[in-house]
DNA sequence: TTAGGGTTAG
């Protein structure tokens, strides 16, 4: 069966998000000898001679996320004299390394593409999202006219490497701004930890005659962040923050989306309103695993262990596949609820059952089920045959176990493990110290705090204080 | 056909 560059040219456009459907169509284009560049064939018009780089585009644009694959079509492309133009690039860098990346760089420049935005803008971000600023302020600063895009591009490379003050300057410089302006800034305070400051540039915004004069309306991306925002702070006032957006939201959306009911739900979980989040769950017409996730790890950290497990069952009953991100929600409600076969089961079945890798999260929610109920033996089997080194994380987990349990013993061994590790976190080691002066061991403990001294780990100062509600 | 912002753990 024949069928021409112009309908598989269709197909794989629209079935981009289909990595199933795309193999089909790939080899079909192959087979049917659509991605052989003829140029001096008679009959050929513009469009024909322009055919295969269109095709490998297309493909390019949906194996992206495979980069290899990408990259291999990408040589093809060069190897059969399919020129490649400024809707080439794009889909390549976005999932390139930084070397790969450079060598990119270098062919769009050969080419002369640097003059269409879409090229720069995404170089400016492959550079920032490496660290690379001067790279991506080179990039930006030699693009010669003022761009919405590349200028929101900047100011993300500003703040992912932590120049907030550099990306307000420029926010405030452009002659123009959209919605995704206001909330690279909104996201790239709270990125940089300063969450109190995203909320009042949320609140500028709101105030701004961009959104006033209905220029510019914030949009679900811009609620997600500044909710993320409130939930990070603690308080009553970060609360009240965040039910008024709620409102807000209420009165001005017209649907719940999956982002911004996670970040609703995240808000209320994180703060112990736990009915709020529950309302927001059922309100929500679609939930992804996301969604499960924020609502699994509320429960779980407010003293409901057995209805984050039960919720967890409902997710896989909707055919869900949990992630990293629920087993730690799940591993953490085990700890906390004392389910340790159940949560035992879970960590040594996670890969077999879901594919999931266990990581340090998972450990450290692991050797924390063992340790607090008592098994600190097997606790250390585990930190002793982890396939990598355990973290301060892990190893305070277990060594808070051990003080509990009085096991001095194994709780030394892995302080030994600890002080090659050079952590710069002194509360393990004050633990640690604590233990063997619990016990009257005090030449250990002295020992110890020498030890301390001499990795060159300082103790912070204990403080106490009030705080007026 | 291609660019720039987003939720969930600890």
């Amino acid at each position: 069966m024949s069928y021409s560059g112009e309908f598989l040219l269709q197909l794989t456009q629209r079935c981009k998000k289909l990595p199933k459907q795309m193999k089909q169509i790939h080899s079909l284009i192959i087979t049917n000898g659509h991605l052989l560049h003829h140029p001096n064939a008679p009959s050929s018009s513009l469009s024909d001679q322009w055919m295969p780089t269109l095709l490998y585009n297309a493909l390019i644009s949906g194996y992206h996320i495979h980069n290899h694959k990408a990259l291999l079509l990408f040589t093809h492309m060069l190897a059969n004299q399919a020129p490649p133009n400024s809707y080439t690039f794009p889909p390549l860098l976005k999932s390139s390394s930084l070397p790969l990346g450079t060598i990119l760089h270098s062919q769009t420049l050969k080419r002369g593409l640097l003059s269409d935005p879409f090229i720069p803008s995404t170089l400016l971000a492959l550079y920032a999202r490496n660290y690379f600023l001067p790279h991506a302020r080179r990039v930006f600063e030699e693009f010669p006219m003022f761009c919405i895009a590349m200028c929101n591009a900047m100011l993300n490379a500003f703040s992912i490497n932590g120049h907030m003050e550099a990306a307000v300057a420029l926010f405030e410089r452009m002659p123009q701004r959209d919605v995704f302006s206001w909330t690279t800034v909104v996201n790239g305070f709270a990125l940089n930890g300063k969450f109190g400051a995203s909320i009042r540039f949320f609140g500028k915004m709101m105030s701004h005659k961009d959104v006033v004069q209905c220029l510019v309306k914030p949009n679900e991306a811009t609620y997600a962040c500044v909710l993320s925002s409130c939930a990070n702070l603690y308080g009553q006032a970060a609360l009240d923050c965040g039910k008024q957006i709620h409102g807000y939201v209420v009165m001005n959306e017209a649907k719940l989306g999956v982002i911004l009911g996670t970040s609703l739900i995240n808000l209320y979980g994180k703060m112990g309103s736990l009915s709020n989040a529950e309302k927001v769950f059922r309100a929500m017409c679609v939930r992804e695993v996301c969604t499960w996730n924020a609502m699994i790890s509320s429960l779980a950290s407010h003293g409901r262990e057995k209805e984050a497990l039960d919720m967890f069952e409902k997710m896989k009953l909707h055919v869900l596949k949990p992630n990293s991100i629920t087993l730690v929600a799940v591993l953490t409600a085990c700890a906390r609820g004392n389910f340790v076969k159940e949560g035992l089961e879970l960590f040594r079945s996670m890969w077999h059952d879901f594919g999931i890798e266990p990581i340090m999260k998972h450990y450290g929610c692991v050797i924390d089920l063992l340790g607090r109920a008592g098994h600190v033996e097997e606790a250390a089997e585990i930190v002793r045959n982890m396939p990598f080194q355990p973290d301060a994380s892990v190893l305070g987990a277990f060594l808070g176990a051990c003080r509990i349990h009085g096991a001095i013993e194994l709780g030394e061994e892995i302080a030994n493990k600890m002080l090659k590790l050079k952590t710069q976190h002194c509360g393990q080691y004050v633990l640690l110290s604590s233990m063997n002066a619990e016990k009257e061991r005090w030449d250990h403990a002295a020992d110890l705090r020498r030890e301390i001294m001499e990795a060159g780990i300082q103790k912070i100062p204990a403080y106490s204080m009030v705080h007026w509600t």
